[in-house]
DNA sequence: GTCGGGCTGTATCGCCCGATACGAGACGCT
DNA sequence: AGCGTCTCGTATCGGGCGATACAGCCCGAC
């Protein structure tokens, strides 16, 4: 249980029943571990609804540094940008799990659009979903200051993976520092350093190696 | 000429000419400078394209502080995310010039996009286009380096709004150090000290205030 | 057990950014 | 001309982050 690896990323339980009622217009493909979904700078037409597994979203610096994106557990959808828009994969999509998707071509989409204009409307609110979250990102990455770029990342597995605790929200997902680092930008020790301090700062918590985000604002 | 406000955004011609095309759907508005299309927290399902004017969009950060996302010009669409994904707002929108609009409701969007099907794929069109620039300035923010973040704004700029010149691409869109740090999130005085040392790297130069890309890696 | 690898916690050092302040120049207004 | 406003340039100072290195720990492999 503790340490079994998870996504970062969660839609709600309608839209997954939506699009899983779609899924006839895809066909269902499998990765093993450590193979690639797609990769930056090809052009393609495809997009994954991710059933079970693990993809690590990333993009790749000039200089050969990588950025992780998200790690895209089951029932989230990846790659639906550079699908749509028809220019080149901005990010790179790697199973490091063995995983299994749905895999939708965009080519055809009009025509289903016309059958079942809910189909459209639903891949909206996806993309739509995924500006709100790279927005909100970019808000916190906007600092220059670590904890509020660590921080951010902290609430926004509160939304989708927390259960609650006692003392606050549990974080189920388990990141190590180093993935912390690569997702906001910091170095690993900064992390570690962080993290310390926000202990100190009485916000969180360390409960067998997961993060507890503490209730905040009450008297205790 | 110099110094008039210009956007930092531009979609493609074809894209504009559809989005124009079903204009019909939607009602024109005009807002006044300084008014406000919407602002970050409110609910709503409208969208619009702007025609004329300039708008400007920001998030304002829990600390009051505001990071300017884009200035929105003429032929741009804004506000689509949360019209669609029925979320509060994440940014505010503000014309920071008279303003006229086409403003498009999702409420009714899935009976248009049965009989016009090319409209829900133009729309993740743009939403795609959105995430993409979205994503790529992501990760760019997630260096800390302010010449990899004011360089990304630059190379973005020169994308959509350069024109050709002897020694390189002239922008055409100007910017104060001011907004250049808003965007960025850098300082004011980070920004006026990146330029100057990218002057000295021969990489930009300014010309009658705008500044010029110039050419790499050709013997000069 | 023993070894090795991955992760976390610290320490030191250098550097660069942010905060702050002030002056110069451009421009508009009266 | 005189004034105010906006912008850019530059200086000082303090702090904190990145790079680097190393120690302790856990855990699995053998």
């Amino acid at each position: 249980m503790t340490k079994e690896k998870l996504g970062t990323w969660r839609i709600d339980r309608q839209l997954v029943e939506d699009i899983s009622r779609h899924a006839a217009y895809g066909r269902r493909r499998k990765f093993k571990k450590n193979t690639v979904l797609y990769e930056q700078g090809e052009v393609s037409t495809r997009f994954y609804f991710v059933l079970k597994g693990l993809v690590q979203i990333s993009i790749f610096r000039a200089d050969g540094s990588e950025v992780v994106l998200e790690l895209m557990g089951p029932q989230t959808v990846c790659g639906e940008g550079s699908a749509f828009d028809g220019l080149p994969r901005f990010s790179s999509a790697a199973a490091i799990e063995d995983t299994e998707a749905i895999e939708f071509d965009t080519t055809k989409m009009t025509e289903i659009f016309r059958a079942h204009p809910e189909f459209a409307a639903l891949l909206l609110r996806v993309t739509s979903l995924k500006q709100r979250v790279l927005a909100v990102r970019l808000k916190h990455l906007a600092s220059r200051e670590p904890q509020d770029r660590i921080m951010e990342l902290l609430t926004r597995l509160e939304d989708m993976f927390a259960i609650d605790h006692p003392r606050g929200r549990l974080l189920v997902t388990y990141l190590t520092h180093e993935q912390i680092a690569t997702m906001t930008g910091t170095s690993r020790v900064t992390v570690t350093r962080t993290l310390q301090r926000l202990r100190e700062q009485n916000r969180i918590d360390i409960v067998d190696g997961h993060i507890l985000l503490k209730r905040r604002a009450d008297g205790g």
